[in-house]
DNA sequence: CGTGGGCGGATTTTT
DNA sequence: TCCGCCCACG
């Protein structure tokens, strides 16, 4: 067979791996090296070369973004429908085998998943039934460490208190979140995982069944995976497995969030005879851009070793900007755009990266001002709206009574005289006989005053004359009527202004999101279980006009995969980017370097790095210094736009600059060098003559205030 | 039951 | 500075 059309556009060593054999595959692809390229080469190649069937093949991305590209391009190479593939996200085809198998989980088959926002809620009253104080356990933190559990498979069961009281308490806490979740028959994301992984360690016929179809599973971005999505897919392939997963070392960018790059090397590990391939080949930034990326990167210990090049020019060399503040960093950017503009490029072209959303705001308010279209993303997605989750919890309550959390929300809402009194008596009723709100708000009618009884009552019958009454309607008209006859959009209308009506315009958007919605053909779902799944598990991009041209605003985080001709690295300030929560350790440390490494690499013709000498952050005025991280970069690779004289200079970070010392030049933000402590910044002044004092952070030792007249400070 | 003011906290994010 | 949350009041 004439398998020429899947090699000929590949490079050498995308070719190899592509047409590796059919063992164990760790291919580490760099930024913008052709990796989705590759697996969806590698898909082909297994189908028509190898002749495996299409039903044997397994493919696991993070996102669902992700998941529909490989899927679309699978489709594109094969052109077969791509439906026999099982191609998902972790959390997609965990939740597609617990639907599958919900015996097995001991679920009942109309479980519901969770949100994180429906997450915290229960944790709030799983505290509340513990009787323990908000304060001290704080449903943040809870819900964080019993995610990191279960991200390490682990169940209360198997963590030890070691004899310490507060632990013991978080897992005497997790345990009654787990019985309140298995009562209400709610999942969350974790523990879609982990009981997805618990089926198939329990039932070793069901995992031979697995085994024997999915021979051949490949993973992407192998470097996010955690300790149970590991599990899961060592346990699927088995000793004799071949996975072929491809990851990325330098872009472990969620460590903090329990992905384990160690994996990589676990990998070869647990498979003895890995193929190890490399892509370094890029095809998306010029060689400027590469080699400035390499050089950041090679300030990372323990790499398994790539350097990124390209067959491509050199191009422009990296600009740094250092601004006067952040209103200044902005406004450099924006006569960056324009320029950029001017000469014919599309606003979609440029991105501005940051590492927190608060900085966006300065950013957006210059672009505005500039009347320049912008975008930003992350924030609140449709399907996290609070309107939508309304209507959705009515939903999900008609479908499965046994949600609490579903009831909770809608019990009252919009408000029909059922107060805390009420569910009070209702809750203590579901906590005495085990049993859910629903069912304990039927059995307590008989011990409430007539008129909460009355009110309870009629939501009661309300659920089931709707659910009655929508039972052969088409799943729009099901959420139309709902959306109705909850009296949902009488209660949102009379909420003052516009954001009334945007609830409304929203609610109606679910209805049309409902008509477009489309079942899967092997789904065993009902159309609106399988539409409620869709919509926590595909919780929807942000609304935005993608294709309106926008400049692309986003974190640094969520700018992961994507590529840009101009980049603007904004804030690149010691303390802000790294940030400080993160200078302290150098595994933080290391990540936030990726992270830079990242953002370098999404520019494909022009990087900005800008930063800004003086920085209102929080209300405060902070003075800080470029990041080390514009210090780790090759000189001969950066140009300075308009450097400043009179304030700091600190762009080369470590690099020996003595000028005469000019002890009367200093003022707030000036560089100063301390015969004990090093350099610093002067961040305040206290007091005159001598009894003066001026505050300095210093690199190394941090925040200080000294005695003007004994500190011998000198201005750098 | 709904709202306004006071208070504390303020990476990064997907599912 | 600003946002979200909690509590106290109408």
């Amino acid at each position: 067979m004439d398998v020429s059309h899947l090699l000929d556009s590949l490079n050498d060593a995308q070719r190899q791996a592509v047409a590796a054999p059919l063992a164990p595959a760790l291919v580490l692809a760099g930024a913008g090296s052709g990796k989705t390229r590759v697996l969806v080469h590698r898909i082909a190649w297994l189908i028509q070369v190898e002749g495996v069937s299409p039903q044997g093949i397994l493919s696991v991305t993070f996102t669902n973004k992700a998941a529909a590209e490989m899927r679309g391009r699978v489709e594109a190479l094969l052109r077969i429908p791509s439906a026999s593939l099982w191609i998902g996200t972790f959390h997609g085809l965990a939740h597609r085998l617990l639907r599958m198998h919900w015996r097995e989980a001991a679920l009942t088959q109309t479980f519901q998943i969770l949100d994180s926002d429906d997450q915290t809620r229960i944790i709030k009253k799983v505290l509340k039934a513990l009787d323990l104080d908000e304060t001290r356990w704080v449903p943040r933190e809870i819900q964080w460490f019993i995610n990191a559990q279960k991200d390490e498979g682990l169940r209360p069961k198997h963590i030890k208190d070691d004899g310490d009281p507060t632990r013991r308490q978080l897992i005497k806490i997790y345990q009654a979140y787990e019985d309140a979740c298995q009562r209400a028959q709610v999942v969350d994301f974790a523990e879609l995982l982990l009981r997805a992984f618990e089926i198939w360690r329990d039932n070793p016929s069901l995992l031979a069944h697995y085994r024997n179809r999915f021979r051949h599973v490949l993973v992407d971005e192998f470097q996010d995976t955690n300790t149970i999505q590991y599990k899961w897919l060592s346990l699927l392939a088995g000793p004799d497995g071949m996975p072929f997963v491809v990851g990325d070392d330098d872009q472990s960018i969620y460590r903090w969030r329990g992905a384990r790059v160690e994996n990589l090397n676990q990998f070869r590990r647990d498979f003895p005879g890995t193929q190890l391939f490399r892509l370094e080949q890029n095809y998306r930034s010029t060689g400027t851009i590469l080699k400035a990326a390499n050089a950041l990167i090679a300030n990372n210990s323990g790499r398994m070793g790539k350097t990124l090049w390209t067959s491509g020019e050199d191009g422009e060399k990296v600009r740094i900007y250092a601004a006067f503040n952040e209103r200044d960093e902005a406004d450099f950017v924006i006569n960056r755009i324009r320029d950029w503009s001017q000469r014919g490029g599309a606003r979609r072209e440029v991105a501005i990266l940051y590492r927190s959303n608060a900085q966006s705001r300065v950013l957006e308010e210059a672009l505005l001002n500039a009347r320049i279209p912008y975008r930003v993303y992350g924030g609140l997605r449709f399907f996290e709206r609070a309107e939508i989750k309304d209507a959705l919890a009515y939903l999900r309550l008609m479908s499965s009574r046994t949600d609490d959390t579903s009831f909770e929300r809608v019990v009252n809402l919009p408000t029909r005289g059922i107060g805390a009194k009420t569910l009070d008596t209702v809750r203590a009723h579901a906590r005495a006989n085990g049993t859910s709100l629903w069912a304990a708000a039927g059995a307590s009618i008989r011990e409430l005053p007539q008129k909460a009884a009355q009110s309870l009552n009629a939501f009661l019958s309300m659920i089931e004359k709707m659910q009655a009454e929508t039972q052969s309607l088409e799943l729009h008209e099901k959420v139309d009527h709902v959306v109705q006859a909850s009296g949902l959009i009488e209660h949102f209308k009379k909420e003052k202004g516009e954001r009334g009506e945007a609830r409304i315009d929203n609610l109606a958007e679910l209805v049309s999101a409902a008509r477009g919605f489309t079942l899967e053909a092997d789904s065993e779902l009902s159309p609106l279980d399988s539409f409620l799944a869709h919509a926590v598990l595909e919780s929807g991009e942000a609304q935005g006009d993608a294709w309106d041209d926008c400049v692309q605003m986003m974190t640094l985080h969520s700018a992961k995969g994507l590529e840009f001709p101009v980049v603007f690295m904004t804030g690149m300030e010691d303390g802000l980017f790294p940030h400080q929560r993160s200078i302290g350790e150098l595994a933080s440390l290391e990540e936030e370097r990726r992270l830079c490494y990242v953002g370098a690499t999404r520019a494909m013709r022009q990087l900005y790095l800008t930063y800004a000498e003086q920085r209102r952050l929080h209300g405060v005025d902070t003075f800080g210094q470029a990041s080390r991280f514009i210090g780790e970069l090759p000189a001969e690779l950066l140009d300075e736009v308009r450097p400043r004289v009179q304030v700091s200079r600190p762009v080369y970070v470590g690099r020996k600059n003595l000028e005469e010392p000019t002890p009367t030049g200093m003022r707030m933000g000036s560089r100063v060098r301390h015969g004990k402590f090093g350099d610093g910044v002067v961040l305040n002044f206290e007091g005159n003559g001598p009894h003066a004092r001026i505050q300095v952070n210093f690199e190394r030792q941090g925040t200080k205030w000294l005695m003007l007249s004994y500190a011998n400070l000198e201005v750098v």
